[in-house]
DNA sequence: ATCATAGTCGTCTGCCTGACGATAAACACT
DNA sequence: AGTGTTTATCGTCAGGCAGACGACTATGAT
């Protein structure tokens, strides 16, 4: 390994945020228009250049903070005030997947509780919360009834991929507490299972597993009636990162 | 985003490689002696840059290659030949991790079954399997009465990340299938998990689950005595890749 | 023949989950 | 005030699976 640079191609490195959150019951993820080609016009994930000096996770981090104003949790740590847990989730460096020049991404998995509004540099048009659903499916119309494009790049490939990393990362950690504001009932959490997941769950069976798992929530002795109904025990994330024996996802 | 190669820091990225084997009832992963500086005769992980015109996933298997002898499997496909497994790990990018210049390193994990000996270019003097306990401990002396230094780089970081990757995901996949030959028997699949998870497994129970599960294990109709004792069935691994409900580590 | 070794089949008990009945405590009506 | 609706919470019961462990089988070694 020569210090010579000639010995070695010189790359591009990116970091590209897959940011989700749930909104109206629907797993959403925030995606930026782009004001320049390629794909101009197109939605896009966050994501920037990694600086000289920075680390990935840095590097992520800023990314995150800029376009969210969040601050970003260390991932070993359990999730408790209403910074973002973020995660890096893969590597995307095929040689055609950006027509400029040779990038290599490296993807990152940010989960959010649902935000008063996305800004992307301070313009709000340019950027939004969208079901992935909707970001996923090739073609066709949006809820809205605004025609839907492909995401630019590869993006809809690492979004895939970060849903899928959240829908079975919630299933044996206590990571689903990430999308829900510092306190929350038990009711709230099951409707982020829902969302992510997208079924049903049974509300006897999951207030008794999470209740039930040591560390898992702990009370903070309030209750609110804020989604109707009967007034519901207030908690806050537990210190436990992993739930033994998981939560199970329902087959189909 | 422009053109402009000045908006952005270059980057040399490269693919390093943690390759599992169980050798004599021990996890070891492949090393290799660095020849020059900086770590200059160290032990590191195996691993080289990123040519300009290849895929990351490409580049790891062509190392990979070069190292072993191994073919890579696609990720997805059931492991059925004596290619080896092969999957993206995780990316470090630390920009103090390599002294000479920014190089991020994006990790990948191979499982392979017990090979007759490493050869790097050839030269056996400059590679081995190593039981990844001696690797990570910081210093001391292992099992031949050698001094062990730590590994270079950051490269203990990345074998311990592969290694907990590998012991978390026996769990719920058919993947320490990949560390046996085509033909197996039960027995010999569970010496992989012992080796793996370093416990004792109940071997009652264990031929109940592996055997249970449909689709994991298929039996060859052969038999085999090379372990001694009663002759046990030959099986090969099925098409199931995921293991539902999943094997379960023995606590502490 | 006897022993050691490894493989395979069963049994039993306890825990967890899914299905679902029942009660409790709020609000929105009339 | 009464009734219905909504959400939360507690309980019960049956089935499935895992851990502990007994019993038996089939080989090679002494």
């Amino acid at each position: 390994m020569p210090y010579d640079p000639s010995a070695f191609p010189p790359f591009a490195v990116t970091v590209d945020l897959v940011v989700l959150t749930v909104r109206r019951h629907a797993l959403c993820a925030l995606a930026v228009r782009r004001g320049e080609p390629p794909f101009q016009g197109r939605w896009a994930l966050p994501g920037g250049f990694v600086r000289a000096d920075e680390d990935l996770s840095q590097a992520a981090a800023r990314e995150l903070a800029e376009e969210t104003g969040l601050c970003a949790h260390d991932p070993s740590a359990p999730v408790q005030d209403n910074g973002a847990h973020l995660e890096q989730l893969a590597t995307y460096g095929d040689p055609k997947r950006d027509p400029r020049m040779r990038v290599v991404s490296v993807a990152h998995l940010a989960l959010a509780p649902d935000l008063p509004a996305p800004r992307a540099g301070g313009d709000a048009s340019n950027a939004r919360w969208a079901p992935v659903e909707e970001l996923l499916q090739q073609s066709g119309y949006g809820r809205d009834g605004e025609p839907v494009a492909p995401l630019a790049f590869d993006h809809a490939q690492i979004l895939a991929d970060g849903v899928e990393r959240a829908r079975s990362k919630i299933e044996y950690s206590s990571l689903a507490t990430a999308f829900c504001p510092s306190e929350f009932t038990v009711g709230e959490l099951r409707r982020v299972y829902e969302a992510v997941w997208g079924v049903a769950l049974d509300p006897r069976n999951f207030h008794r597993k999470v209740t039930g798992t040591p560390g898992f929530l702990v009370p903070t002795g309030g209750t609110t009636t804020r989604q109707g109904g009967r007034p519901a025990q207030l908690f806050r994330a537990g210190g436990a990162t992993l739930l033994n024996p998981p939560m199970l996802r329902p087959e189909v």
